[in-house]
DNA sequence: TGTACATCAGTGAACGCGCGTTCACTGATGTAC
DNA sequence: TGTACATCAGTGAACGCGCGTTCACTGATGTAC
């Protein structure tokens, strides 16, 4: 067909765009190339113009995903009237929404390929973890604003951000295993958590 | 080859078995039937002999993982001589070792099919929301002898319990997925949400 | 109890299908002069 | 600036492969008499 080398660049993050939505809705494996092309807006046979492989694509969507959670972070950050407890208040309410259960393709990369990511080799679970451990300090650093932990055991920041942020991403996979044969009870855990999460922030911190 | 009907049940159960330990260990699409049969000690023709299609084995996989977990509550419920904390110390120190996160084969069947379970309709998923149900249940049960969360907001013995297995499984899950690439991290996350859970229950209870 | 026959678990080859990938081809873009 | 040619993104058919499933067949088990 003949398209500008910008225009090529266009397209491949197009595929890049299409597959982080498709993967993140379906896992990597129930998605195909034909049908990831056709959302992309092409036909089968181009993919290879741009990726090495499907595994590669795989790759790029993950480290794509990882490194805008970093932008979104620090665009959080940024936020100066906000003060840490409002933050983890926010971040929670958001994460444990039926809303971001059931758009998966918009929501937390971590959560939507956590399971794929284990069969995805080990360059893909490097991308994944650093995004990991920067969540874990994220949410950590927020943390570490409320008083301490009474004792005899006083956990590190680092301990409750990923006691934290695991405990998010356990309650968003679940909520969505049972969502369509239960909705009842994936509503229930949502809010459930969100209320025992709430009551923890409140017995520790001023909210 | 002629076998008795005893000895086809037996092997029917064998093939259920091998689906248990591989569909755990690498999720349900990425065994095939030729490989799964062969695992279980047969040729591949013969699973529609007792199967109408993989996914009614799927099906019967989780029921029957289900079923089992409900079982070891039982006879867990039977030791009389420990209490509710230490119970929940004795499972959260399992549930987040390396040892069951390195053998899905052998531990929890909510973690290792969460991800499967979305995708496989929704009489599987009716079955995986009973044992999720159960499990937030016993976990509430065991945490309702604990001394109630400091005011104002106090959840009930439901919510704490989804919150504590939601913790367990999201930790497990995340551990595995960058368990390869990031082994220190994958450790360190285990051991990171068992301190800050040990913490919480110290905090309010008597361990 | 012994004999003839139906049943059906197990075999292993074959089927159709969709997958990831390759390929020859097209034609606008970008380059050389 | 204009012309000739190389490049390469995109097309769509084709490839080999492994999948879930079907099938004709085997032969010990279970049943009828």
């Amino acid at each position: 067909m003949g398209v500008s080398k910008e225009k090529a660049l266009e397209n491949r993050q197009s595929i890049v765009d299409a597959a982080a939505k498709l993967f993140r809705q379906r896992g990597v494996d129930a998605v195909g190339l034909v049908e990831l092309m056709k959302e992309a807006g092409f036909t089968a046979g181009g993919f290879y113009n741009h990726f090495k492989s499907k595994q590669a694509l795989a790759q790029e969507v993950v480290a794509d995903a990882v490194h805008k959670a970093e932008e979104q972070l620090i665009s959080d950050l940024a936020k100066p009237l906000e003060d840490g407890d409002a933050a983890l208040l926010r971040q929670m309410r958001f994460y444990l929404s039926p809303s971001h259960r059931d758009n998966p393709e918009h929501g937390c990369a971590i959560a939507s390929l956590a399971t794929d990511v284990s069969r995805l080799g080990v360059e893909v679970q490097a991308d994944f973890a650093a995004g990991m451990k920067q969540n874990f300090e994220r949410f950590g650093a927020l943390l570490s604003a409320l008083p301490p932990v009474p004792p005899p055991i006083e956990p590190t920041p680092l301990e409750r951000g990923m006691a934290y942020y695991s405990q998010l991403v356990g309650t968003l996979i679940l909520s969505r295993a049972v969502k369509d044969a239960d909705p009842a009870l994936s509503e229930a855990l949502l809010a459930g958590v969100r209320r025992d999460m709430l009551a923890m922030l409140a017995a520790r911190g001023s909210v």
